[in-house]
RNA sequence: GGCUCCAUGGUCAAGCGGUUAAGACGUCGCCCUCUCAAGGCGAAAUCAGGGGUUCGAUUCCCCUUGGAGCUACCA
């Protein structure tokens, strides 16, 4: 039988990272045994629906490569894949489950059941509904809805017994039945809710295997008691643990916490990102590999290394990750990416542009903090003569006079403005002066770029920067130190 | 509160009765080096606690503790 997935999301906002992994895993295993990965929206709670939230869920699942088989905008055999569109198909259903016995129409108002529910809770017990309405007949139950009287289809939970499912991760997991409610199938309003649309939907699209996050695994038992009810197979399960911020945190918005399109913009590769989720929760066999493309995710995703327990989301190694893919990356594509970045804080026909990059190819952890290591080649920054000071290179503010004033007719003589050209100027005055590598070159390069820490080191600097802008930074520094 | 689930370093994690308890990120040293990166070498750091079962528990069972999820006419 081929094999069946689908991630389901709600268009209630942008696409989180947990909702990412779900997607990734739920597409990795679909692909895995060959089968199809189906894309559905779960909009049924219309007041929760964000405008453009639909849109964003195919931008992000397209950017992030995770190409649906069948889906809203895609197409396929089992469709409508938006539920509101689908909405005349669950009463149909519900009602078959009406006379089946596994459901039934309810009258009481949504005040009602808030307040009773509130009482409940006031004397420190869990609200439960009655069933009430379970006891109308149903002839009477029709008279009613035929006059107009609104009503909502609740399930039939049995009082005793057990329910319960088996999930390839967690196993067999059981519930007495008094513990369940009789939960709303059908809204007043006509549609239905996730505990109904899931269901029928995962059936109707013969889904076979349904991967979501583990918010779903305590009413998994009760989704089984309506498969059971209908007389259908349910699919094999397999609940995914939520993504967290912190040991108690989830993942979310409202802390600050990125999403993907987030990431994206922020200047972290697709790849980068999809790998390091991909681990996030679960670990390959045999082998200490940590990177994977998507093609090779598909290959080596097996469920059953997925982890049981939550895992927090570690920004520090996304960020390696995405260092490593940066310099992975062959450099014309490196230099596409950076240049945008580039050209934020600098002139494009002032600078050797591609020489910077080749530079910064191996230092960039996320494009977003290029702008902020190479803002000092458009102007001059302040700085503290105290960077003159460096321990290990040997040098102050003494040295470095010395230093700048040994440099400075080595670089006005110089007419070839290359890297190698001022290396080989400049080393070959080093050796007579008494002064170290370290002390002539750590001075010329806090010089002309204010900085303690620049992409590469003096030449590369100096020849950045060029003739001009090198000479006017060394005379400044030199009459600065003198009149310090 | 009730129900369900989870538990190996700071983080991601391997392990599936007998191991010096892998590996990665991060951290800290050292090397390389004109800075910072990169690269090389090395170090510190984990089985939550208590009972069982067993010749032997990180591994199996129970309890405690901690955490998470659910407890909606939200998904």
């Amino acid at each position: 039988m081929e094999v069946r997935t689908r991630f389901a999301p709600s268009p209630t906002g942008y696409l989180h990272l947990g909702g990412l992994r779900t997607a990734l895993y739920t597409y990795l295993f679909a692909k895995k045994y060959g089968g199809k990965f189906i894309l559905r929206i779960e909009d049924t709670d219309q007041e929760r629906e964000v405008p453009g939230a639909v849109d964003l869920i195919y931008q992000s699942l397209r950017a992030a490569g995770l190409n649906y088989d069948e889906g809203p905008d895609v197409g396929g055999d089992y469709g409508p894949y938006i539920q509101t569109q689908r909405r005349d198909i669950y009463p149909k259903y519900a009602w078959e489950l009406v006379e089946k016995g596994g459901a039934y129409p309810c009258f009481c108002t949504k005040e009602e059941i808030d307040a009773a529910r509130k009482a409940a809770e006031a004397k420190g017990e869990t609200y439960k509904y009655d069933k009430r309405c379970m006891h109308i007949p149903l002839e009477e139950a029709k008279r009613r809805i035929a006059a107009g009287e609104p009503y909502v289809i609740r399930q039939n939970v049995p009082t005793t017994g057990k329910a319960s499912f088996d999930d390839i991760l967690y196993g067999h997991v059981e519930v007495d039945c008094d513990t369940l409610d009789d939960n709303v199938l059908i809204k007043a309003d006509g549609l239905p809710t996730y505990n109904f649309a899931n269901v029928v939907d995962d059936h109707l699209m013969r889904i076979t295997h349904v991967m979501r996050g583990t918010e779903y695994l305590s009413s998994a038992p009760k989704y089984n008691l309506l498969y059971e009810a209908f007389g259908w197979t349910p699919p094999i399960y397999v609940h995914l643990p939520v993504v967290m911020k912190d040991a108690s945190r989830k993942l979310s918005k409202r802390y600050g916490d990125p999403s993907f399109e987030d990431l994206l913009a922020m200047g972290y590769l697709k790849d980068a990102i999809i790998n390091f989720i991909a681990l996030l929760g679960w670990s390959p066999k045999d082998t200490d590999n940590e990177f994977f493309t998507l093609d090779e995710l598909v290959k080596a995703f097996d469920e059953h290394g997925l982890n049981k327990s939550p895992s927090i989301f570690d920004m520090n190694k996304l960020t390696w990750f995405n260092a490593e893919y940066m310099r992975r990356l062959p450099f014309e594509e490196y230099y596409e990416k950076a240049l945008p970045w580039l050209t934020r804080v600098l002139p494009a026909d002032r600078f050797d542009l591609r020489r910077l990059a080749q530079l910064l190819q191996s230092r960039t952890e996320v494009l977003n903090r290029l702008p902020e290591m190479v803002d000092f080649l458009a102007k001059m920054p302040d700085y503290d003569l105290a960077l003159y000071t460096h321990k290990k290179m040997k040098t102050n503010p003494e040295v470095a006079l010395k230093a700048l004033q040994l440099c400075r007719p080595v670089l006005h003589s110089l007419t070839d403005w290359t890297e190698a050209a001022l290396h080989d100027a400049v080393m070959a005055v080093i050796p007579d002066s008494g002064m170290k590598n370290g002390q002539v070159l750590w001075p010329l390069r806090i010089a002309i770029t204010g900085r303690e820490s620049t992409p590469g080191g003096a030449f590369e600097m100096a020849y950045l920067l060029g003739r001009d802008e090198t000479l006017r930074r060394l005379d400044a520094a030199i009459q600065r130190l003198q009149t310090a």
